[in-house]
RNA sequence: GGAGGCAUAGCUCAGUCGGUUAGAGCACUUGCUUCACAUGCAAGGGGUCACAGGUUCGAGUCCUGUUGUCUCCACCA
């Protein structure tokens, strides 16, 4: 087969956009179902369909796409499929944000359709950046699947799934306390909250008692302003010293409204002055306290975090409400004390905004019933999480699940399908548009003004990109899929609702595996982010070292669910690699005559003992590397397949084959060319899932048989393929070349000065044949195999297989040698006595796999042997 | 308050079922214009595997405790 030359240089710029359009061209990304084959399915996480790729896209992409390739060239039917989410508060943000600075205008003064055109607009300026910022790290989805949350298709989902719900009646309306971010102006779920330890105060501030001057209560609060929604103050009924207060009436401060004291369990006696203060419309506790008693629901901060309650402070924001009305506290002397204390602030994880609990009308979806299934799920094995620590994170959280407000106050989402009727205020949800109440038959009806939970949408993305509601094939054929992959900073946001959903929609767990990974930090190990300014953009590293060496970089060098460093000096190692490939590649090519085949093997009884020896340590590479892959260990794979290149192929095969290649006309440099072409080949359909640009562009210069390396068969263990004793052969001759080079740098010979070699050796064979090897590698102007040899005037080196003299004259030192075979005699003796002790002790023996046993009898062996060549050369020496 | 992770070479990290003399990359030292590669080649130095116990024939690995560190969840005004 014809073979292309590569240009000198590893240039990936030059190829990588080239390969990828040509991939998409010819369909590689799109699978052809046979129905005889296993299917492997993966959904991406959608990405905000106005973001911006990130490292840690980039990382969750490439081991996405490390699977996926994997198991394309397994043969599996591989689907990848490939979308955004419409995010609906980030997204809403920016285009208010946008409109704001641009038209000086708030999306209430252009109203909710005409903002929604310019939120659409939005997206189709900036939803295909996300994806062509993907489409530059590689990643082989299927494009022609491409989803977005708000499609038709998907919004039908949310849809069915809503009014479903809702008729089990695991949907509800009610008013709730909701953390509400006066921001972004709408109700967030508790996941979308984040809690920070802020330096506060608490306040001591006094309540009169009614009808009993100079009596007052003390309350102690964190948020003053709050104090004008108070509608009692509560007490534990077993304080002894509040007992005689429940039931009476206290006069509320600056406002001057009477409130009761109640007595109630929630209330911790030793914590604060004992006495609460209960705002039932502005505080969760609060909330329920007030429900246990029925106190009034007094609204005093609105939605953007003003107060709203009438008087003097009405309109004012609520950090300036609390400082006017500390004023006044202290003026009418009902201050009693400031105490510093930290606390943890409720923020909005969108705007960092401090949330303001407020008791509102919401949806919510009731957990507890969808929550069991997926408890279960995870605790009978049947969605497990890599590595598995994180399924408790995930229990832990599944198991204390409170019910998820599902309603947000945005314009930029899917609008809730419930429709009042103004005449009779019947509530209908319906998957179809309602104009007439089905009730009165009024035609006054509204649509629910708020929009879901972006998870909302999310949580079905596993069975809605595969066409449900709809009957396809597609979920016949790629439902449940097989991994899902994230960080671990989101399962409880996204995960988990995939999991009950997809077991209430579809009775069937939406994947097999989750594979969580960790988050990618910076050099000093913070956390990337805008504000820091820290964060690496994963496209400027693929503009300078390639999409390769990116890849490499974030699958290597760390462990499954850990998070990890980026570091440039990373990112140049994974380029140094790919580098070298790319030149052991171009060396291969040179040699090359045309005739060579990348799948074939010459005749085994062709073989050298270098080539049995390679194709051995292949065989074990392929195994290794596919064992590790179906185990998630992806870094521990690729660490293998690094080592095989660079070690293994590059400096000892390469290195030992090229006597045999330079002779070009003999019948060994053919076998030579021909083992080479096919190592290479299966080395490169190896690393092709992680760094599938240079795999490929070698591979399509190498002769081959797949038009694509992705497409063709990854390589697989093959039992024939295994020559134990050349390998024996090999390492011994390895080992006596390394023992040389090492005395020969530790004399500081120099390779230019050649030295002829005598070795004495119990294996002969072996080394009659090593002669080649040692001349080039062991700097040997000559070469013969001895029974024995006068030492004098030459160095002598023991190894378990041989002893080499090298005359090497004045160089000698004699007190030297003495020294140095003196210590090495004493290390050597030192491993024979422990390993003798090993063997001896009755536990080891009888208690320990055969296999070690066996193992640690044949390194005695080779010490033995090295501690007899040792003495010999001692006795010599000492002569 | 509850849960979990991490602690291994100067730095960043691997170390799979408990079983080689504990490894890699970077950094460092020495030598090398060896005809694929200096983004390279060869050789080398560098470790009390946080600490203390325990289990075991055998512990970096499993168990208990301690210390340090990071994270998640919950949250009391």
């Amino acid at each position: 087969m014809a073979t292309r030359e590569l240009p000198k240089t590893y240039s990936p710029a030059d190829f990588e956009d080239r390969l990828y359009a040509n991939w998409c061209e010819k369909g590689y990304f799109t699978p052809e179902y046979d129905a005889e084959k296993p299917s492997f399915s993966i959904v991406i996480p959608p990405p905000n369909v106005t973001g911006q790729l990130h490292m840690g896209h980039a990382l969750d992409e490439t081991l996405q796409d490390i699977l996926v390739r994997y198991r394309r060239m397994q043969g599996y039917n591989t689907l990848w499929i490939p979308g955004t989410d419409h995010a609906g508060i980030a997204t809403q943000i920016k285009v208010e944000e946008n409109l704001r600075k641009e038209q000086g205008l708030t999306r209430h003064d252009v109203g909710r359709e005409k903002f929604l055109e310019m939120v659409w607009d939005w997206k189709k300026k900036y939803g295909s950046r996300i994806i062509s910022q993907l489409k530059k790290l590689g990643v082989s989805c299927d494009w022609t699947r491409e989803h977005f949350t708000m499609d038709e298709g998907l919004s039908a989902a949310v849809r069915r799934v809503f009014v479903s719900l809702y008729d089990k009646g695991l949907i509800y309306r009610g008013l709730r306390i909701t953390n509400w971010c006066p921001h972004c102006n709408t109700a967030l779920s508790d996941t979308e909250v984040e809690y920070r330890d802020e330096a506060g105060n608490f306040w001591h501030i006094r309540y009169p008692v009614k009808g009993e001057p100079g009596k007052y209560v003390i309350v102690a609060t964190t948020r003053p302003e709050t104090l004008l929604g108070d509608t009692a103050v509560a007490v534990n009924p077993d304080d002894d010293r509040y007992k005689d207060l429940v039931g009476k009436t206290l006069i509320l401060p600056l406002v001057g409204r009477e409130i009761p004291v109640v007595a109630d369990e929630a209330v911790l006696s030793d914590f604060g002055t004992g006495c609460v203060k209960i705002t039932p419309a502005h505080d969760p506790n609060d909330f329920e306290t007030g429900q246990r008693h029925g106190l009034e629901n007094v609204f005093v901060i609105d939605g953007t975090g003003k107060i709203c309650f009438p008087g003097k402070y009405f309109g004012m924001d609520r950090y300036e409400a609390r400082k006017v009305m500390v004023e006044d506290l202290e003026k009418e002397g009902l201050l009693v004390k400031i105490e510093p204390c930290t606390h943890a602030v409720a923020h909005c994880y969108r705007c960092g905004t401090v949330i303001e609990p407020l008791a509102s009308k919401q949806w919510f979806v009731a957990m507890k019933t969808l929550a069991e299934p997926a408890i279960k799920a995870v605790k009978d094995g049947d969605i497990r999480y890599v590595p598995d620590r994180f399924s408790k994170i995930y229990l832990n959280w599944m198991e204390n699940i409170r019910d998820w407000c599902i309603s947000r106050q945005l314009w930029w989402g899917h609008r809730i399908p419930a429709y009042y009727c103004d005449d009779c205020s019947e509530i209908t949800v319906s998957e179809s548009d309602v104009t007439v109440c089905p009730k009165c038959g009024s035609r006054k009806i509204r649509q629910e003004e708020d929009v879901l939970d972006t998870w909302f949408s999310s949580a079905l993305w596993p069975f809605s990109t595969l066409g449900w509601p709809k009957d396809t094939d597609d979920i016949r054929r790629y439902y449940p899929t097989s991994t899902l992959v994230t960080g671990y900073d989101i399962i409880t946001f996204w995960v988990s609702k995939m999991i009950f959903m997809g077991l209430e929609f579809m009775d069937e767990k939406p994947f097999t595996d989750v594979f969580i990974h960790g988050l990618v930090r910076d050099a000093q190990g913070r956390k990337m982010s805008k504000s820091l300014g820290n964060g690496i953009d994963p496209l400027d590293v693929i503009s300078q070292y390639g999409a390769d060496a990116l890849r490499y970089t974030l699958a290597s060098g760390n462990a499954p669910g850990n998070d990890m460093r980026f570091s440039t000096e990373k990112v140049e190692a994974a380029r140094n690699f790919a580098n070298k490939l790319w030149n052991a590649s171009r060396f291969v090519l040179m040699n090359l005559t045309g005739e060579e085949d990348g799948d074939d093997l010459p005749p085994e009884k062709d073989l050298e003992a270098e080539d049995k020896w390679i194709l051995t340590e292949l065989n074990r590479l392929i195994k290794s590397v596919t064992d590790n892959l179906d185990k998630y260990e992806v870094g521990v794979a690729l660490a293998e397949i690094y080592d095989f290149t660079w070690d293994i192929l590059c400096d000892w095969y390469i290195e030992l084959i090229k006597p045999r290649l330079f002779d070009r006309e003999s019948k060994s440099a053919e076998v030579a060319r021909k083992v080479i072409v096919r190592v290479l080949s299966d080395t490169l359909k190896l690393l092709h899932p992680y760094m599938p640009f240079i795999t490929e562009e070698i591979y399509l210069s190498l002769p081959h048989d797949s038009e694509s390396i992705m497409i063709a068969n990854y390589p697989s263990y093959d039992p024939k393929m295994n020559y134990p004793a050349d390998a024996a052969t090999m390492e011994r001759i390895i080992t006596v070349i390394r023992a040389i080079r090492n005395r020969r740098a530790e004399m500081n010979v120099p390779p230019s000065k050649k030295a002829k070699l005598y070795l004495v050796t119990p294996y002969a064979d072996d080394f009659q044949k090593a002669g080649a090897f040692l001349s080039k590698l062991a700097s040997a102007s000559e070469y013969e195999i001895v029974d024995n040899h006068e030492s004098d005037g030459c160095v002598r080196i023991v190894t378990d297989a041989a002893t080499v003299f090298i005359p090497l004259g004045e160089l000698v030192d004699l007190e030297k040698e003495k020294t140095r075979t003196e210590a090495e005699l004493a290390r050597v003796s030192g491993e024979i006595e422990r390993i003798g002790k090993k063997l001896a002790n009755e536990g080891f023996v009888s208690k320990a796999p055969a296999a070690v046993v066996d193992a640690e009898r044949e390194k005695l062996a080779k010490y033995e042997a090295t501690r007899a060549g040792l003495i010999e050369a001692l006795a010599k020496l000492n002569k």
